[in-house]
DNA sequence: AATGCGGGGGT
DNA sequence: ACCCCAGCATT
């Protein structure tokens, strides 16, 4: 039997992905869908990397963008941290790299938003440098072909599975194996039902030859997730709405919201908020916002102005609100009561 | 070493 | 309603 890379290899050439929007030698582009890829599926990231790639479609277009332009194409994906740094980053490349990513992973981890895995994953991928990536899929297909009675999440499960994964990396067709690790894990060894007869490295895997593939990974130690109750205010004058900028940190940190409350607000408070005349005031049916760490329960508050100053910044037209770049539950109010797309 | 950070899919 | 998945930065 050949060895385990060169198995992954031969595979990966018959039977890999060979058509992703970010699959040529560019740079650029492998660092934008992986930082995409970061705790987001494939699906998910191809209309957003269609229209980053669009917009600004190198690096220099990216670095010379305003923050709000990013944040606005951005809006939707999640973790929006990735967005800032994603820009600081292109900057970076510009002004200190003369717009070239970097070869070396312990240069390219310096940049915001790349950490081992990423720095790893674009070295080899668009460089062919030899460097080890430990993702999601990694680290599933390396549990279960060793059979490690592990979840992987500990620190010192990490440390044991990113020595492996630099054990196997090999120097030779590095980008290849890069991606034949990662579109096993998504085509085949996939967390449900693996389909082992397909696979190029089930002749020696172990959680295969013990009967315990579906066990592997273990189930990781899940946190308490604590549910809290938000309103969302909606302050509607006109054809036009009020949107504030989210704070720099937190949740959805730096985009366009409606103003929050963890109270049903009063009419006092709402005229706070608002600073005319209160028509109308209605609530909507809650719903849920899952996030890893939170459960929100979100109740949208309309309500209906008179006599406000439309002219202040936060004043968006309906029609606008979406392209500002606002996350998924203020979409979500924007489409279910105010009738935008 | 622990915590915070979004959103989506399946059942 | 419940289950699950998936890297990096900050402290």
């Amino acid at each position: 039997m050949e060895n385990f890379s060169n198995r992954l290899i031969s595979w990966q050439r018959h039977y890999g992905r060979h058509d992703l929007p970010w699959q040529q030698p560019d740079a650029y582009r492998v660092w934008l869908s992986e930082i995409m890829l970061q705790q987001t599926q494939v699906v998910t990231v191809i209309p957003y990397f269609q229209k980053f790639i669009a917009c600004f479609p190198t690096v220099q277009d990216l670095a010379g963008a305003a923050e709000a332009d990013v944040m606005a194409l951005w809006a939707g994906l999640g973790y929006y941290a990735r967005a800032r740094h994603l820009l600081a980053a292109a900057r970076q490349v510009v002004t200190i790299y003369a717009g070239v990513f970097p070869k070396d992973p312990d240069v390219l981890v310096q940049l915001p938003g790349i950490g081992r895995s990423t720095a790893g994953a674009i070295a080899a991928l668009a460089y062919g440098v030899r460097a080890p990536i430990l993702d999601g899929n990694v680290r599933r297909v390396l549990i279960r072909h060793q059979a490690l009675r592990m979840s992987g999440r500990e620190l010192a499960e990490q440390k044991q599975l990113w020595a492996l994964a630099d054990a196997l990396t090999p120097s030779k067709d590095v980008a290849i194996y890069t991606q034949a690790m990662m579109d096993l894990g998504a085509l085949v060894c996939q967390r449900k039902q693996p389909d082992c007869s397909i696979c190029p490295i089930a002749g020696d895997c172990q959680s295969r030859q013990r009967g315990i593939t579906d066990l592997l990974p273990l189930p990781a130690n899940k946190p308490v997730v604590q549910r809290k109750n938000l309103w969302l205010v909606v302050l509607m004058a006109g054809d036009r709405v009020w949107l504030e900028r989210r704070p720099s940190r937190g949740i959805w940190a730096g985009l366009w919201c409606f103003p929050v409350c963890d109270a049903l607000p009063d009419a006092t408070q709402i005229t706070q908020l608002a600073g005319g005349v209160v028509v109308d005031i209605s609530t909507g049916s809650a719903f849920r916002h899952a996030l890893t760490h939170r459960d929100l329960h979100i109740t949208p508050v309309m309500v209906k102005l008179s006599g406000v100053s439309v002219q202040t910044s936060g004043w968006i037209r309906l029609s606008a609100v979406i392209a500002q770049g606002v996350p998924v539950p203020v979409k979500r109010i924007v489409e279910e009561y105010l009738h935008v797309d």
